[in-house]
RNA sequence: GCGGGUAUGUUGAAAUUGGUAGACAAGCAAGACUUAGGAUCUUGUGCCCCGUGCGUGUGGGUUCGAGUCCCACUACCCGCACCA
């Protein structure tokens, strides 16, 4: 009987479907184990090989924490708002909805042919209503919360109200409070709310019609559609994640990510601990105080000019009916800028006098106020002070406006550069001087704290998130306005169901403008949706409890299940997803809901898997194509084949003919009757014909092929290139595998018992596996295997008391092969309910270690000593052997070095 | 510029964590079986001047012993980037 994959893989799969075998269901009488993948996002596109990755690692995770006796929660779902959907709506005017259900069924039956033990009934659709309004809900919540510095945490605005209302808060007086009005109190409790309306410089998207928050924008390009993407002022809903800055900061050393996961989420948080310092100014007579926020109070003697922000409150107050012209022509040049222009012209210095002066508070010195772009209005106070001599941009600057630089470290040569390091001893800075960088940095924090002058100061880079897109394929926000006054929906009433419009083309209003009766107790509805990462903040919660519809997730159910134990996912999120699932999971924590402060404790990062392309060459202005070891000789384009109709880099003519019109009657030179392809590693993507899809592989080889390549391809977090050149390797071996319970017409299993040698094998896969599988180190566990089977096949070796235990080890990695054979051995229960077999070191161990023997650290020889043997006597029998007396005539032995089980090494003169 | 990572045969890679470098595959070569093979099975395969030789990006160091540890450098990949 041979392999019959493809019976076997369709047979089990429908078994698993029929009995759920995956189900998962809460048991306290069991230990949990939530292994979690990054739910995609359904393209149009479908899956690449690249995709199923990481779901295959997690899988084979789950199955094994199964067989150890974890009650394991493996659920998947689907990220399903987003902008392609509605792009393709734009274009067609099919409802987002009719194309994300289409791919949303396209990738199940994708997914379904791997075989993974996903609990389907678990599944999760952000699109959907009924969960949409756990998003919603989130966020009233927010909306109905505020941080509180003092106690770390957020808590009910009901709280600061209370507070205000008695004592006031900040530069909120009670007075202030109880004469206001409606209007003025929701603008006061908006400046606290977790979720808030406020106006601020935004990420605007022309082409997409929307705002984008920072990390959806790279290099000044939205990173969906690659369009340009302007600074602008706008009134938007915000999250405060701000508040959290400092908590996702510390918490992540409690995490068990990869460092330079770890490493993006720090910076990308940008903690900078620094001084707030007050300098006067005076701008024709009037006197202003300016604060300005600085990591290097120490150099506060070198200051020579400040710089505000051209976006700063203060540049109005700060500048001279002098320089008003100047400064207005300079300020409208900036704006016109795009943040793409911004980015690019970094080099260039750009900058006005505002005819303002500053008093330096340490020395009394007068100092002029300048405007440059180079000082962020959002980052700090929007206001720095310049050390030319000791920061590179204040150098620059400068520089370009004649502004002198004095340099406070003794012997540096500030002629040429600035001299930004943080070494060296203090000069002309006063109560400074003499000292070390790092002590002046203390010393003048502490005597600005001491005289009044500033305080110090952290800063975090990470800002809140802008959470309002002008899409219509998004959660709707639960806030409907009374008379301007932003209010919740009642909790009641969720979801609050996304209407629908009559087309989806933009025309500069929020779609849901648009919508009929677009409102709520008779008053217009907030037309905003929310951004893609709302629905995926708290989805791993969801699946604890996904049919819940009185809570996100049920008190208990979430104490049992806790947080996600394995976490796999690509990189691409850090410093979005994975930055808002743990703020959002913070806030749920703070404020009770869920019992753990952290989502995801451990995370691993799966590499991507790139294209390998293939390449022909045709020589220009014919229809000819040369080989690749000829192509030198001509004049060539390259051209991308599709890797499909190309095999060990030769390309298969015929195939080739056939794959486009315009190659139909295309001439060849080949070399040895063949023609190579030239090839190389780029992304996959449908443009570079490289692309590999998974149903082709399962059907030419099997899921359980494909599962085992492509853990074999190298470490999980790696990114490596696809190739197929190795695909035959995994597929040998499970054919192999096979062979050891049958032949061509016979059953081969047999009771026997089995041999030392024979349990010497099993047990050393065992312990193998187990190790290897716990570090998720799966291409060296498929090679025990394949080694452990060629030891067996070599002994002819077909007893149950070894094969059944290889069968359960192998399921993980191949479920439907290792399924049917459980069954041949006469089970009839899923190989999913067995145990994974008991490591017994002892059957492992050899009873001889061949200890090998080098002279000097040099390897000569090898001698086998029985595994009881001392130091001592090891010692003794090597230099008892006639080998050794070869290898020292003429020297001396000086020194015998035993490690037992290990090495001898024996240092002659 | 700052931060993180990687570097081993023709290729993907392994190395018990300081102890026989190249496991296991792929590719290639030779052979067996076969009407045939993108099937199956053997065997070989780091390099060379074939030795007590050389060899894990380069140059040093520590050690009886270094792919592994330390120092300096080079190349590539990823992230951030006027963040004061």
């Amino acid at each position: 009987m041979d392999y019959d994959f493809k019976s076997i893989e369709s047979k089990w799969q429908a078994y698993w479907a029929a009995n759920k075998t995956n189900k998962a269901v809460e048991d306290a009488s069991k230990p949990k184990y939530y292994v979690l993948d990054m739910f995609p996002y359904p393209s149009g596109a479908g899956l690449h090989v690249g995709h199923p990755l990481g779901y295959i690692a997690s899988d084979i995770y789950s199955r094994y924490k199964r067989l150890r006796g974890f009650n394991v929660l493996h659920p998947m779902g689907y990220d399903a708002f987003g902008l392609p959907a509605e792009q393709y709506a734009i274009q067609t005017g099919q409802h987002p909805e009719v194309t994300t259900m289409q791919n949303i069924a396209r990738y199940r039956s994708q997914l379904d042919r791997i075989g993974f033990s996903f609990d389907w009934d678990r599944e999760v659709r952000t699109c959907d209503p009924a969960y949409y309004k756990w998003t919603q809900w989130a966020f009233l919540k927010m909306f109905d919360s505020w941080y509180d510095p003092e106690a770390g945490k957020a808590r009910p605005i009901s709280e600061l109200v209370a507070r205000i209302e008695k004592e006031g808060y900040e530069d909120v007086t009670q007075e202030q409070w109880a004469s206001a009005d409606e209007k003025e109190k929701s603008d006061i409790l908006m400046r606290y709310r977790i979720a808030y309306l406020g106006e601020t410089s935004v990420n605007w998207c022309e082409g997409l019609g929307t705002v984008l928050a920072n990390d959806e924008v790279k290099d000044g390009l939205s990173v969906r559609g690659g369009f340009p993407v302007e600074q602008k002022k706008m009134k938007q809903w915000q999250l405060r994640v701000s508040a959290y800055a400092g908590r996702l900061l510390d918490s992540l050393d409690r995490l068990d990510w990869s460092d330079s996961l770890k490493e993006m989420q720090r910076n990308w948080i940008g903690r900078s601990d620094g001084t707030e310092m007050v300098f006067n100014t005076v701008c024709e007579g009037r006197e202003l105080p300016v604060t300005i926020f600085t990591t290097r109070a120490d150099t506060v003697f070198g200051v020579t000019f400040m710089v505000l922000a051209p976006e700063s409150e203060l540049v109005d107050q700060l500048t001279s009916s002098a320089q008003k012209e100047a400064v207005a022509a300079y300020i409208k040049e900036v704006k016109k800028k795009t943040e793409r222009e911004r980015i690019a012209e970094t080099k260039t210095v750009t900058g006005v006098f505002s005819g303002a002066y500053g008093i330096n508070p340490l020395t009394g010195e007068k100092i002029p106020v300048w405007i440059s772009e180079y000082v962020l209005a959002g980052y700090g106070t929007g206001a720095i002070m310049a050390v030319p001599a000791h920061d590179s941009r204040d150098y620059a600057f400068a520089k370009k406006f004649n502004l002198p630089i004095v340099p406070l470290i003794e012997g540096c040569d500030v002629s040429e550069e600035s001299f930004d390091a943080k070494e060296g001893i203090m000069c002309n800075s006063g109560f400074l001087n003499g000292m070390t960088v790092a002590q002046a940095i203390e010393a003048a924090k502490d005597y600005v704290e001491a005289h009044g002058l500033g305080r110090r100061r952290t800063n975090y880079r990470l800002r809140d998130a802008i959470f309002s897109r002008q899409r219509y394929w998004g959660e709707p926000f639960p806030i409907y306005y009374k008379d301007g006054i932003p209010c919740p929906v009642d909790e009641a009433d969720l979801p609050l169901v996304l209407p629908e419009i009559d087309s989806y083309k933009p025309t500069g209003e929020a779609p849901l403008a648009r919508a009929k009766d677009w409102t709520y107790k008779g008053y217009p509805l907030e037309t905003s949706t929310m951004p893609g990462f709302a629905g995926s903040s708290a989805y791993y919660l969801r699946y604890m409890d996904p049919h819940n519809d009185k809570a996100l997730v049920d008190r208990a159910v979430n104490e049992y299940w806790r947080s996600v134990d394995l976490y796999v996912g690509g990189t691409e999120h850090a410093t979005g997803h994975l930055i808002y699932s743990r703020f959002w999971n913070k806030f749920l924590y703070d404020l009770g809901y869920v019992c753990e402060d952290e989502p995801f404790r451990k995370l691993v990062n799966q590499g991507m898997i790139q294209g390998r392309s293939n390449f022909v060459y045709r020589i220009v202005g014919t229809n000819k194509f040369v080989s690749l070891g000829l192509k030198d000789n001509y004049e060539t384009t390259e051209i991308h084949v599709d890797v499909n109709i190309v095999h060990n880099d030769r390309l298969d003519l015929e195939a080739f003919r056939a794959w486009r019109p315009d190659f139909a009657d295309a001439e060849f030179i080949l070399e040895d009757g063949e023609y190579v392809c030239g090839w190389a590693i780029e992304k996959m993507s449908k443009s570079m014909y490289n692309v590999v899809n998974p149903d082709l592989v399962c059907d030419t080889y099997g899921a359980d092929t494909l599962r085992l390549y492509e853990m074999f391809l190298g470490p999980v977090e790696q990114s490596k290139p696809w190739d197929t050149k190795g695909i035959d390797g995994v597929n040998r071996f499970l054919k192999k595998f096979w062979r050891l319970f049958h032949d061509r017409d016979n059953w081969l299993v047999t009771d026997e018992k089995a041999t030392p040698a024979e349990l010497k094998v099993l047990h050393k896969l065992i312990g193998k596996v187990q190790e290897d599988v716990e570090n998720f180190s799966y291409n060296t566990s498929i090679s025990a295997f394949m080694i452990a089977v060629g030891e067996l096949a070599q002994m002819k070796c077909s007893k149950r008391e070894i094969l059944e235990p290889m069968v359960i080890m192998l399921s993980p990695f191949a479920p439907h092969i290792t399924e049917e054979l459980y069954h041949q051995l006469g089970h009839d229960s899923s190989v999913t309910t067995a145990s994974f077999p008991e490591f017994i070191p002892a059957l492992a161990a050899e009873d001889n270690v061949t200890y090998p023997v080098q002279f000097n650290g040099k390897m000569r020889f090898t001698i086998d000593l029985p595994k009881s043997a001392t130091p001592a006597e090891v010692e003794a029998a090597v230099r008892a052997s006639s080998q050794t007396e070869k290898y020292v005539t003429g020297l001396t032995i000086v020194k015998v070095i035993v490690v037992p089980g290990r090495i001898v090494n024996i240092v002659v003169r």
